[in-house]
DNA sequence: GTGAAAGCGCTAACAG
DNA sequence: CTGTTAGCGCTTTCAC
């Protein structure tokens, strides 16, 4: 790189100098509307825009921030480059940042196991001089790492954390309305004989969405059979397992709510075997609305979290917290609404 | 974001004025044991080094950069969101960024489907100031969409392209050697009679790797039959429909190379439904390693790109198109390795 | 309402 | 080898 001006284009870019000159005010006036502030003379103000337009002038977002002593540095924390969840939520996460002139700086914990490099790798986000951190699942669960950041100062927001952290900041879903609405959707689509497939027990979601399907099913005055009530693991397998069970049953379910999407394609998986077409003789729901929901066929219908949405909270929210004096323990534990992702898996009944 | 001084941490971050005040030289000589530039005497190089260490001081980036005048902005394009390709892409891509002080504005080109549209987005980034664009797939086979960059006069760096582009740069992978590696892999494990599914005929890959297979199988003197070829389209049911032509056959292969992971799990599926146990009675492979790769049971044997080095090599890249004078036709389109990704669908025959 | 001056933290260019 | 002088493009503070 040794390009001599900054924002090489083919074009010089102009600055706010020029802006000035030609609408023939001071730089302190061109400011001053850019950021839409105060007091402006509405006459002035039109000079002023025509400028920018005539120049094609777009604010120098490093001067910007140096000169402004704002712009924070905030890491993303996770850990799995792959995981479906990432690109999303860098996505929202990014924007923010960009509209909000601060910066991410991303920390890929994947191969951290062992305690001794957690130490390591949280020695280097906190010796990077970091305003404050990110925690995005399944990290923003996992109670070592948490801890270690806390001890290291770092203000952090979590992603979808197992609890809404007593006192901490954090964005998440909630699952137990999430769980609700869908089994409402099958429900009001005439089942009700209706299995559901628990996730990992070791993961708080799972209770969760376990709870949802219970109170929905409670509210219509169904009853939950205990057969049509497996654990799963969150593993396509588990996911096969039950369907195994249930369709093996005298009296199958007509629905499966299963408590994620690989589970729900580990049923389909087990209907097919057994004969049946889905969704005309089993009707089946997922949750998340993972890539697999679309790669399947017929294409699942299931539940989707808004996570470029989280992202962009999240940052919100650690600018909050990093410019309050501290206290005021509102509004920091953000809880998003879902979406019904309705395809082809789902028939009435 | 009422802070008073950047980059608020809880101690007040170090400049370079005060390490060098501590070192007793000045800023300039500071700045050239940072940039581990030219000479500075080995005994003031120790001083200065020494008050960094002593007052934990990180350079600026954001002044860095204002100074120094380099410091590119870079668009990255990609049409979604929830792409396995994008979280991978955008850590290898953020992370040169960062490294390089280059800033990342990031593309939604989703909604994209009618002229206007792509009029439009292009209209809103080429009047974003950016110095050059990154494109993801699928866009960067969007015929349309690159045209219309290249009319705007951006600057464009390809992810995985149909083709090396003719007077463009690129970063891709070499299909076809992944193809006949993957295909030599199942050689190499005593499988002889291999069928093959093709990919989408609309995508110029799915010839690429078609060819890698009849490369490998050439070169060991392997005939391909032409009942063990058949043509999908990348969905998981094509998959599932090749599957179930190749197990209906009086003489079955007993190993399959699917062009992507979905339409693998879909052979896999019809090979359960014909009772046969994979990988004990057939050997599946697939292409990509995307999630569903991980989530199927028995997991998947795949190939995996280096997603996010290509992110990585195609900031580089642009910036070097981007210093450079232009011309230099060298080293414009780079191709990287894949990777084999054992796991548990293949067995010794 | 508006402007002038003084930097934000760093580097480029030129002296010495 | 090292220091000085000028800024990068913007915002802040304080006058007018």
């Amino acid at each position: 790189m040794k390009t001599s001006s900054p924002r090489t284009g083919r074009k010089q870019h102009a600055t706010i100098r020029e802006v000035a000159e030609m609408a023939g005010v001071s730089q302190m006036t061109v400011s001053r509307v850019l950021n839409r502030r105060e007091s402006v003379k509405e006459s002035t103000r039109e000079k002023v825009e025509e400028a920018i337009q005539a120049l094609n002038y777009r604010p120098n977002l490093l001067a910007r921030s140096l000169a402004g002593g704002k712009s924070l540095f905030i890491g993303l924390i996770f850990n799995n480059p792959s995981n479906n969840y990432l690109g999303e939520l860098l996505v929202g996460t990014l924007n923010r940042c960009r509209e909000a002139g601060h910066h991410l700086v991303i920390e890929d914990f994947s191969t951290t196991a062992r305690d001794k490099e957690i130490d390591a790798l949280i020695e280097r986000i906190s010796g990077a001089g970091l305003d404050g951190v990110i925690v995005a699942p399944p990290i923003s669960e996992d109670e070592a790492i948490l801890s270690k950041l806390r001890q290291a100062g770092l203000k952090t927001v979590l992603i979808a954390p197992r609890e809404p952290p007593a006192n901490g900041v954090s964005v998440s879903i909630d699952d137990v309305a999430a769980a609700d609405r869908i089994t409402q959707y099958l429900i009001d689509h005439g089942h009700k004989r209706i299995a559901f497939v628990i996730g990992a027990t070791d993961q708080s979601s799972s209770r969760r969405r376990y709870r949802g399907f219970d109170l929905a099913m409670a509210r219509n005055g169904l009853s939950v059979d205990d057969n049509l009530v497996q654990q799963g693991d969150y593993t396509y397998r588990s996911g096969m397992l039950a369907g195994e069970h249930f369709f093996s049953l005298p009296d199958p379910p007509t629905a499966v709510f299963a408590s994620n999407d690989d589970m729900a394609a580990g049923v389909l998986a087990a209907a097919q075997r057994h004969g049946l077409k889905v969704p005309d003789n089993v009707s089946i729901v997922g949750f998340d609305d993972t890539a697999i929901a679309s790669a399947m066929w017929p294409q699942l219908t299931t539940v989707r979290q808004p996570i470029a949405e989280m992202g962009y909270q999240a940052v919100n929210l650690l600018a909050r917290i990093l410019s309050e004096s501290e206290a005021k323990a509102s509004e920091r534990n953000l809880v998003l609404d879902v979406a019904l992702v309705e395809r082809d898996t789902v028939r009435r009944r």
